[in-house]
DNA sequence: TCGGCTTGTGAGAGCGCGCTCAATCGCAAG
DNA sequence: CTTGCGATTGAGCGCGCTCTCACAAGCCGA
């Protein structure tokens, strides 16, 4: 065969299938697209050529005429750092794209902070893809709040935009998990309990610190030792420090994340702490990162990977027309380890 | 005004501006476009009429007629957990990102494991993208290696397919880099020193595993205790263990991943030998996980993050039209702290 | 005054594909 | 032998955009 460089480089069309397959443009792409009206020897014949010239459709062009671009977005408004260095990405991420993957939608992850956010807007906007994942939201994102005018979307967490109120998302209580890992503290015996909390602007963040307060309110204890931990291992490192630099002593500590539970019971530690012995810490999301630490984590788990799975059926579902539960909450419980 | 939902649906085109500002399809594409030919006042007009529409590109229209999608993929054939697991994926991932930021192209990543590599090549070679950067490249992923013949390509670390020996890629000495890590072992007085490799099929685990050997080699010393950690934390706390099941003590440990040290220093201390005292330990990367284990790592230190920086930047020299370097090394030092 | 030039603009032909609609072919019923 | 119907197939339009080319002004020197 005379195929030559210059022939691969510009990629087969449907047209010289056709051609080769001596048969019509609109046959192939029956054939291509499984249609069942199409006799067994011209599929055969077709598939032939499509195999013979390395057909592959272009997908820009079926995509123009298709109105759809078999393109899932996930957009993550976070940077890299952020990203990798929580387990709770990597779990969302394999629940994705577990369920992607027996799907016929790929998976395109934008990592939409500050600068490349308009980038990434007009990229979402501009009809490459059918719907968008949106997960770990934080107020100041708003742009991402409208996207749901342009395309499907589904939240992984409650939207902070009172604007997006009809979101879609999947979620957990916050409140309610965060109340039972508190509450968990106080049953084992807790007399002063203090929290590492995740980022002010960010649901999670904030509702676990409301669970907290609501479990302390209710048993009569103060709520006064608070320190931000911003979701970040040396993020908790530095809010256990600041809350023993406060020089009130405190036997329970209830941290917001995995991760920086562990940065917590690392800075405890160098303070000549024992963690239960003489701090008891729960933890929060059950992600690998629990068991990282020189204690393995007593935590409130919340099934991170099955909601990444349940992002993205949602999403199918609104793909292909059906309806979708508006809000969906799964639920948590708490894993006992060591560390209370 | 009276645009409601149904005409916010479908998105504004070309034709629609150019009827709204009073001008031809063609002039508006140019004032998008940011063609110099155009005066002034129709530019502001057409500037007025896109943002009073909220006109977004349609980038499968303009990349059918472009031939380009300003997209750039990044191929990672590793699963989920690998690709957050090791923190030098989110360094090589940073870099690119940071890169990438400053250009007219976005990202997208492909875990291409196995059963999706088929759908995932589909794509890369549908058009939809016009470069790809693949890193942690393994043998048995062949099908990333006939990727050169579609697009321009650049490899994170030397490609192990012999066919793809023309292949641009941008990597470390390896073998040199693993070298110096033995040498400073054995400088630092080691007499019998031992390694866990990384994964067999990744000229990374390769070629670490030579450098050390011919350090060894030149020292006169054996190179027999050699375990492989498979690149994973857990791996690397195995093959300690294996290393040390097999009866022969040694002082001096060289680990082809700082991730894979962490494990096996925790698994040398759960045998009760201090690190550096009984075991010297040299890691490999300078990752943020060097910094993570109780015992901070001497490790070989690679330019991960300039490596992402210069694999995007050199994708986009070839997009650019101008040639690139086939290949490129970049250079490794050693970070002392304190495992040796 | 005219031809040549630059500059800005519009008309129109694709880019590769899906989809509608009409055409064709058998073949059984009337 | 004609009619009707289902099963296949092909012709051609349109998706939204870029780009080439031709055209309309406006300007210069001759």
């Amino acid at each position: 065969m005379t195929i030559e460089a210059g022939q691969a480089r510009s990629a087969p069309t449907l047209e010289m299938v056709a051609a080769a397959a001596g048969v019509s443009r609109a046959t192939v792409s029956r054939v291509v697209n499984a249609s069942p009206k199409v006799s067994p020897c011209v599929v055969e014949a077709v598939q032939a050529a499509i195999l013979r010239l390395g057909y592959t459709p272009n997908r820009a062009a079926r995509s123009l005429a298709n109105r759809r671009s078999m393109v899932i977005a996930l957009v993550v408004p976070e940077d890299t750092t952020r990203l990798f260095g929580d387990p709770y990405f990597a779990a969302i991420v394999k629940g994705i794209t577990d369920e992607l993957d027996a799907s016929d939608y790929v998976l395109n992850l934008h990592l939409a902070r500050s600068e490349s956010a308009q980038k990434t807007l007009a990229y979402l906007t501009g009809g490459n893809v059918d719907g968008a994942l949106v997960v770990s939201h934080h107020s100041g994102d708003e742009f991402l709040s409208t996207l749901g005018r342009h395309l499907p979307v589904v939240f992984g967490g409650r939207p902070v935009d009172p604007e997006a109120v009809d979101s879609i998302y999947i979620d957990i209580d916050n409140v309610a998990a965060a109340y039972d890992g508190t509450r968990y503290l106080i049953d084992a015996g807790c007399t002063r309990i203090a929290t590492v909390t995740g980022s002010g602007d960010m649901p999670a963040g904030i509702d676990r610190l409301e669970g907290f307060r609501r479990a302390l309110a209710e048993a009569g204890m103060p709520a006064d030792l608070v320190a931000d931990g911003d979701f970040t291992m040396t993020g908790g490192a530095r809010a256990a420090r600041e809350l023993l630099d406060r020089g009130e002593s405190f036997d329970g500590l209830f941290v917001a994340s995995d991760l920086m539970a562990v940065g917590a019971v690392t800075a405890l530690r160098e303070r000549g702490l024992r963690v239960p012995d003489d701090v008891k810490v729960m933890g929060f999301d059950d992600s690998p990162a629990a068991l990282t630490g020189e204690v393995a984590l007593t935590t409130v788990r919340q099934p991170s990977e099955e909601q990444g799975r349940l992002l993205a059926r949602t999403l199918l579902q609104l793909l292909g027309g059906e309806d979708a539960a508006r809000r969906t909450i799964m639920p948590t419980d708490i894993v006992v380890r060591q560390s209370a």
